[in-house]
DNA sequence: ATTAGTTAGACGCAATATGCATCTAAGTCA
DNA sequence: TGACTTAGATGCATATTGCGTCTAACTAAT
């Protein structure tokens, strides 16, 4: 580098640090649709309104630590598929100070959403739904379990739009769906899981040809109870020599 | 939250700020494989070893505008396909000090790279191949002009790995490989972008036949020059209403 | 001029994948 | 026992894909 490079590229604002923190996009499919874990902000800015639990990175974690320790310290979960996602560094995304956020999107079976909410106060679910038309970056829909839109905290909403979009291209070819479901399912259960994520309705002997023939299930030979109907096979997933995903 | 959990998460290591960089990869497709630029380090730690260009995000830039600027600063580039692709924050990644970096690619023909190698010293093409049998997050194998193997600073190589994953993962549903050459081209060029970047042969016929039907490729009428044989036609590509990508 | 050499681009066909209607199986419940 | 509901299988028409081969269009050598 030149002299005049080196001067012309110095500015001594460049050696203030931003704040690093973690966001986590807990989600999981609840009742046929998409749905996130909110928590509800106690301080300004935002105050009252619901956000993604996050937090600071230490100085002496990974980002990857920083993710697991925020998942186990603000919604009590383990053992969760957790990626991540994409990291937002827009100037004014806090209005308090200068903070880039890496944000993770960890995924879980929806029956394992209660004991998060439960262990927990100021924790809800929300829907979320991408407008049809989004181009890359579109914020997400996020409504409150009784319906009504629910407005989210910073760029809350942008990172969700992220996450479902995240979501539905890795469908067809990496284990999400499975992180969605329980360890035993049916094929049923995992055809609702794609078409929540999908946004729309898919044909079922095809569906069931496509997943069978991949080779990534494996038939239990159990069958589901309670159902007040034929029963369905049980399959777990196999995650065989899958490198990716 | 609880006085108790306020305690518990408390600590004062975490107002330790880490640095924040942008690393660039510039990836081109030369002589029918992936290329990448690289700059050969003037300074401790890894002096004279051959890393990314990047450099610190400035207190009042967005992730993306550091990318762009870095890009021009580093690279005399502008007008490129650029992506964020990943945020590297292990906690030793760099021997000085905490430093979590934000890896962005940038796509460019092949021929704009000559620009690039001319407009400063220090720089240098680089072969970049995956190896076969390669999990998630496997660094990428660098190889010199010459052909001999090149190590990298720092995790570089990882982020490479990054990089030729995604652009395989993108191939197929993005513009990405349009990203890599000029406006007007042939169909056979494009074939051997798709060719260098999943790193095997692909069939002619359904090939030509799967990207025309895909309605991207406008035919000009042209045809190439200096062809020592049937010439072919060119296409530009049809950037028309693909919101994503 | 003619011909050999090379690649572009089209064509045909078999194999595979997909969309979809329909049929049978296996449960519950009245 | 029969109505009802969903699971799971089957058959078939319709793309989509892989692949060998044929012709077209150009250069260069003879």
């Amino acid at each position: 580098m030149t002299e005049h490079d080196f001067l012309e590229s110095y500015d001594p604002s460049a050696f203030d640090r931003p704040s690093v923190t973690v966001d986590l996009v807990l989600m999981s499919i609840v009742g046929r649709a998409p749905a996130v874990l909110l928590t509800r902000r106690q301080e300004h800015p935002f105050i009252d309104h619901w956000a993604l639990p996050g937090g600071f990175v230490r100085i002496d974690e990974s980002l990857d630590d920083a993710a697991h320790r925020l998942l186990r310290e603000k919604a009590n979960m383990a053992d969760l598929y957790v990626e991540q996602l994409y990291t937002f560094g827009a100037v004014g995304r806090d209005p308090r100070m200068r903070i880039i956020s890496v944000a993770y999107f960890a995924l879980l079976p929806a029956e394992r959403f209660a004991a998060a909410l439960a262990a927990r106060e100021g924790l809800a679910l929300a829907a979320l739904t991408l407008p049809d038309k989004a181009a890359t970056g579109a914020p997400a829909e996020i409504r409150s379990a009784a319906g009504e839109p629910l407005p989210l905290a910073f760029d809350h909403a942008e990172i969700l739009g992220h996450a479902i979009r995240r979501l539905r291209g890795k469908l067809d070819y990496s284990r999400v769906a499975f992180a969605l479901l329980p360890e035993r399912f049916t094929l049923r259960a995992l055809q609702d899981v794609h078409e929540a994520i999908r946004g729309e309705q898919l044909n079922k002997p095809a569906f069931r040809r496509r997943m069978l023939d991949r080779g990534w299930l494996i038939p239990t030979g159990e069958r589901e109870t309670g159902a007040s109907f034929r029963p369905a096979e049980l399959y777990r997933f196999n995650p065989s020599d899958k490198g990716d995903m």
